[in-house]
DNA sequence: TTCCGACAGTGGGGTCGCAAT
DNA sequence: ATTGCGACCCCACTATCGGAA
């Protein structure tokens, strides 16, 4: 067995292939581990493949019900919240850091791949013979270790319900290719979903390297008559954007901060342009998740600033 | 010639531990 | 005691370059 199987990674891509060669399941938001079965020996590797076996031992013990078997399982490791849904934030909280002794008992493992059973590569195989290889060896999982299920419907329709339920998006997958390590080839792709909305310009960083040039935005939502930073965004321009929006923004600095934030380098600047911001989610800490910046605007009242109302939470849909 | 895949680099969010302040 | 930094995880995106088409 291989000490280590790189990941197949999914390209990000606008919407749904189509066709009956792609198969569709959820995007599970987690951590994305293997984890390697053989006699007397269980481990868990993250992506990039470090030994979190310690970390998820609710996992490792599962995996020990398909010993002596050899497999490496391909899949994701998530905590679901009080609803059944996978939130990243929870994990990450169960988790710990680096050094961290927490131990994520709660964590479960939604498998979707098979790329090494029973003394074999099964990666050249095509997706639909090792999908049937999973479902078979995990026949009888249950408890920490799942199967991730492929929906019988267009990509197009598991998407839309999948963002209906708050979920991060879905994978696409073709029954015809190969599994291919450490490639972000088209043979897998993923679709998000993602909100738009307008926030205040409160202010930017200068960029780290590209000196003239911004590094960040510094947004805000509004809050009956508050402003709210909502996090920063720092991708989603160019680097001639970044040069022209420090020109436009230095302009309009103001020394009075329109938020309650404190951070080094950070200059304030009057709350009146608007940028539009593509992002996942927020995050527990009400920041925005995975933000990138889609154009501004001069702040104007037929544009909707996105408005904090006071019930939290932020995440529903 | 143009296009695409892989890579590096700059940004976002989080956790924690550790060293410097 | 606080702050900053570095590992780790999840990423979006821009810029570049070499090889495939």
């Amino acid at each position: 067995m291989p000490e280590r199987v790189e990941p197949c990674l999914a390209l990000l891509v606008p919407k749904p292939p189509e066709g009956s060669q792609w198969v569709h399941e959820i995007k599970w938001d987690g951590y994305r581990i293997a984890v390697h079965i053989e006699p007397g020996r269980i481990r868990i590797l993250t992506r990039r493949g470090h030994d979190w076996t310690h970390r998820f031992p609710a996992i490792a013990k599962a995996a020990e019900a398909f010993q002596p078997t050899t497999m490496i399982l391909d899949g994701e490791a998530v905590v679901l919240d009080a609803t059944g849904r996978p939130d990243f934030g929870l994990l990450q909280q169960t988790l710990g850091g680096i050094g961290g002794k927490k131990k994520a008992n709660s964590a479960i493992l939604y498998a979707f791949d098979l790329p090494y059973y029973a003394g074999r590569d099964l990666r050249g195989l095509p997706q639909w013979e090792r999908r049937k290889a999973l479902e078979s060896a995990l026949a009888d999982a249950r408890g920490a270790i799942q199967i991730s299920e492929q929906v019988d419907a267009s990509g197009a329709e598991l998407l839309r319900v999948a963002c209906e339920h708050g979920l991060e998006g879905i994978v696409s997958k073709h029954r015809n290719k190969p599994y291919r390590s450490g490639s972000r080839s088209g043979d897998w792709v993923k679709v998000t979903c993602t909100r738009r909305d307008s926030f205040f310009i409160v202010g930017y960083e200068p960029s780290a390297v590209l000196s003239s040039a911004i590094g960040r935005l510094l947004l805000a939502a509004r809050k009956g008559d508050e402003l709210v930073y909502v996090g920063g965004v720092g991708t989603g321009f160019s680097d001639k954007e970044a040069f022209a929006l420090r020109e436009l923004l230095g302009k309009i600095a103001t020394s009075k901060p329109p938020v309650v934030l404190k951070r080094k380098g950070a200059v304030f600047t009057r709350p009146l342009y608007v940028a539009e911001v593509r992002y996942r989610a927020w995050t527990h800490d009400g920041k925005l998740r995975h933000p990138s910046f889609k154009g501004m605007r001069e702040a104007a009242d037929n544009i909707a600033v996105f408005e904090l109302d006071n019930k939290a939470p932020l995440n529903e849909a």
